[in-house]
DNA sequence: TTTT
DNA sequence: TTTT
């Protein structure tokens, strides 16, 4: 029964990543995103509206988040939308909505450098998106590191 | 501060839309799309985990599903996550997580047709998707005017 | 340098896939996907613009859409773009365009079902959609490996 | 029949945009846009590929890409694929593919500042994104501006 | 060359 | 609460 869920959000990092290690060594990152729209209310006034998204890593990307993402930076995600429900202390049903990232891709560069960059990251072994291509069940992060600019002789 | 909020999903509708009209005769329309997939557990068996999410349509995307959504029918939806704030009846901070359409498409054909069909209607009055282009400000706001605002007081 | 080239298309097959099974096992598969959209010309004449898509499907996606894809079927297709370069028979620099999926949805039901179904494929071997998930790899090559590198050696 | 066409993509201009006028006031931009993608070859190497897209901007937003936008600058592109055939000189027929964009966001920040930024401005007049928000078919453009960065008093 |  |  055909199904897609599908999110893709380019926003900044509210906190730093919150990682925690499991049991056999996985790796859990956590950290909100907010991206935000601005609007004209009825009066012309410019308003702007600032969404948070939970975002979820596992294993290689939550590594990659850990050592390189960091609180304001602007992120690249793609990843799935899951709701979770869960009992409050008063016994009630809650829903708690996360977004579990496949695909990562830094935008703020590193450390200090110019004005752009971005590394990315996959939760799957393919090789559909640039930089670094890691593989979420790989032990150890390659890592993202500092790729070329465009060169000069375009074919077009 | 670049920001991309964009959601793609393709489910069925858990059941058919609630329509409410609103005062100066904009309609909103709710309903519950299931999202599933499928995956082998640790012993090999196939596990089959749904999703559930809160779509949302304003205006003229509204008035379509009014018309033509039912239960059980596939479609596919693009749109925005949007989380609200409520406070529950003890006075708690409780969220809400809408998928807020801005682009539809019915994969389920009308009635009683063949095997596939599907018809497109967008929230906004750009001509990108396919199928019959509905342009959701038509009948009630001056077309190519801020669609997918919602009025600013709302119920919720 | 943050990079992204992602697809997203729902269509009709215009022919029936065309499958070649290469050295080692490898099978690719092609077929022209039509999306169109529709639009009011100048004299309020409803207008129909189709646009034709060269997909490509490498592994477990060709050998899926060899066995379940037929002419005139709807599916939902993700993957990126990707130009090629070729000499025409007078020497000339050519482009060709073409989409390699990563990931396939059926959207027609496979024989005299009702009104809609679909399969889900998937060329990596995460589980992020639904349907019956498909590991490109899974008969071919070890599973969760660079699915979708093609051969260095391909005759394009 | 159901019709999705939809390209993302997030790449840098290998050219500034080169823009028209054309009669009636209506401003098209095209621009080069390069995505790539790193990969292992068989013996091990990393290997990159650029993909290069030429992106069409109409209206609106080819007056924002000819202000702001700059040769080496990333930016988001939402939009759809389009394949014009014409006659080269010796009457064969030749296909040139294109992005026709109906959503950017620029990730450079404009001039010498820090480490990311962006503006977003659309093709339609939805506010489904964030940055200034732009209508296509307006006369002048209200111009990105700088945009704040997040507060520090997230709700979690 | 598909589909409505 | 859908669908296969």
């Amino acid at each position: 029964m055909a199904s897609v869920n599908k999110v893709i959000l380019i926003g900044n990092l509210g906190k730093d990543p919150e990682v925690r290690h499991l049991e056999g060594g996985v790796a859990v990152a956590r950290f909100p995103l907010a991206t935000s729209e601005t609007f004209k209310d009825k009066s012309g006034q410019k308003q702007e509206k600032t969404e948070w998204h939970n975002i979820v890593l596992w294993r290689g990307l939550a590594e990659v988040a850990e050592k390189y993402l960091r609180k304001g930076q602007s992120v690249f995600i793609e990843g799935k939308i899951r709701t979770s429900q869960y009992q409050d202390k008063e016994g009630n049903q809650r829903y708690s909505t996360e977004i579990v990232a496949d695909n990562m891709t830094m935008l703020t560069r590193g450390e200090g450098g110019s004005s752009e960059g971005g590394n990315s990251f996959q939760g799957s072994a393919s090789t559909s998106s640039a930089g670094t291509n890691y593989n979420a069940g790989a032990a150890t992060a390659p890592a993202g590191v500092a790729q070329n600019d465009e060169p000069d002789d375009l074919p077009f």
